[in-house]
DNA sequence: AAGCGCTTTGAAAAGGTTTTCACCTGTGCT
DNA sequence: AGCACAGGTGAAAACCTTTTCAAAGCGCTT
């Protein structure tokens, strides 16, 4: 067994409210004492159990973080992000994944109570009136890219309907009329923003779009290559299409060029999020990018906040952060000759 | 405050030894208090404390994850594996980030201590003499992908050699004689270890590899695309390249485009890791898939038998699990007309 | 009828820390 | 000289659970 607060009281010759005294700085020490307890601690590696601090109600060092899986390059890049923010206050990163339906969050919500501070929860496909189930932690809690209308919790989203409707202003400005999407889950919050921003670009140019070239999949390579295919299947086909994220967008780029279609001569292509190796597929993809890495920072700063300012709080925080438009290789005007 | 066990007592009217033998089956309870109890324990939502329960030498039920750095789509998919491993045996995953030195590697240990009640730890960059620091830990530890010749601890590997042996010998098979190499990390024993591979497989094709197509990068896209560029620059160029992994082989084949270089007509590339996107590049990847899915839940079962069996333990376990050859589009027989 | 053994139950200790409360010892003031 | 006060210190309570130990109740045997 390790040293025990009690064993460096021994060493040093004081009581362990001393020593406990000296660690924390808590309270004034002869200076003769605070020595020989520092040295009695250095000399013995004492470092103070977690777990007897967390039972008097102390903080348990932890954060807890709540995601749906954690496939694919967004999700390690987030979580990148918030481990380095984390770790800079003081804090480790619990984790638990897998949970997409509202009885999985709760019965995660209630195996993570009392281990940890405060949770940061992304759950694009949670309804508000769902994510009710997690208003009665007593602990804080951060929402992520997660619509918590009407909930007393802070939220840090991107900004789904502004990027979209950016890349589809980007497309219209290239003379593309004929756009199709692939939209995420339906359901999902963040998709159906999206689409918002889609639609409404469109919208603004006169453009109506149509339902056949409007098709649901989800943020994987293999959604977007299964949907993508029928839609190069016939020669009515649209010049551009709107993907709901990178990855989506590398599946139908794969789709696009079984079909025989070059990109972006037959076809211009978008994804979302902006992930780092987008850069390096063939050919780069114009896509819109998410600051992941402040995102991440900014969720732990507020969740941080809370923790500190305890449950009496202030207004719930709504941020949300920009995404920037990168034009690359995979989008150009619309051939003429099709 | 949530309930304690102390409520439920009152609530059923019976001692709180009553309430642990019941909530616990450790001992028999007669009927109508054991129904009393529960009935109370439900009313109440009573979860029992984990600190209490930790304070008392019992389980944390928390895994601890010490990796290098959190970037790609590799560890994502090993965080995944671990999670869901770690889930079925009621674990979470307490993950700490961005070690690759010795003194980084100690402090997080010691912060984690007490926390967990194992460690996986993955730090291919590590040398056995370096590991050694762990070796205090009183917790049992596996290592994921990492030297630990000599340690008393488990080890799960991939089969670094053999891969790149068998990727080697496919590009003999198909007719390449100049074959260069962007290996990982010097350092690095998984880097060490697929060049060994690559060495041995030339070798007994009766060749001898050319020092300047043997080139130093690491395991990213960025470097892959920078190491990559020079080897093009001029005409006396190798026909095929075996990559560090598949992100520095996405880097390498954009720098060939960028050079002019059709993959695999003019060059056939080669990644490591077989990560689900390789499926999806162009072209597609020939590389050798790591099973990870597979490597996480060995690792995760071989530290709960850690756990369970307590510190007299077993000789260590070293598993090396095969990797899988997949033969894409990114390999061709090498062209006549450079 | 008395003792014995079994089942069921409660009291209490232990685990390591923080914090409150009380005490003691000088020092400066009236 | 007496007293208030401040600084420095230790004892003990509190946090919540598990587990050991002892006791009580009960049926059964001799």
């Amino acid at each position: 067994m390790s040293a025990t607060i009690r064993d460096v009281a021994h060493r040093a010759g004081v009581s362990i409210s001393t020593v406990s005294r000296v660690l924390n700085d808590t309270a004034r020490v002869s200076h003769t004492k605070r020595k020989r307890v520092l040295e009695a601690a250095e000399a013995l590696g004492y470092a103070p159990n977690p777990a007897a601090r967390t039972l008097l109600g102390k903080q348990t060092s932890s954060l807890g973080v709540l995601l749906p899986f954690v496939s694919g390059e967004f999700f390690s890049e987030l979580l990148h992000s918030l481990d380095t923010a984390a770790q800079e206050a003081g804090y480790f990163l619990l984790i638990s994944t897998s949970h997409r339906l509202r009885d999985e969050f709760r019965a995660a919500r209630m195996m993570l109570e009392k281990r940890v501070d405060g949770l940061i929860v992304m759950a694009p496909e949670l309804r508000p009136r769902e994510a009710q189930v997690l208003a009665s932690a007593s602990e804080p809690i951060v929402f992520i890219n997660t619509d918590a209308e009407g909930l007393p919790f802070d939220t840090v989203n991107f900004d789904n309907y502004g990027g979209s409707y950016a890349l589809t202003q980007h497309l219209l400005d290239l003379g593309h009329r004929d756009i199709g999407i692939i939209r995420g889950p339906s359901g999902a919050k963040d998709a159906d923003q999206r689409l918002e921003g889609y639609r409404a670009a469109l919208a603004e140019a006169g453009l109506t779009p149509r339902t056949d070239w409007m098709v649901t999949g989800e943020y994987t390579l293999e959604a977007g290559y299964a949907v993508a295919q029928p839609l190069f299947a016939t020669a009515d086909r649209p010049t551009a299409l709107l993907c709901a994220n990178d990855y989506c967008a590398a599946g139908a780029i794969h789709a696009a060029h079984e079909a025989g279609l070059r990109v972006p001569e037959h076809l211009s292509v978008v994804g979302f999020d902006g992930l780092p190796s987008t850069l390096y597929t063939q050919p780069p993809l114009t896509t819109a990018r998410v600051p992941i890495d402040e995102v991440g920072k900014i969720a732990v700063a507020l969740l941080l906040d809370r923790i500190m300012d305890g449950p009496i709080g202030h207004e719930p925080v709504r941020r949300v952060v920009p995404v920037e438009v990168l034009v690359r290789a995979s989008t150009a005007p619309p051939s003429k000759y099709l």
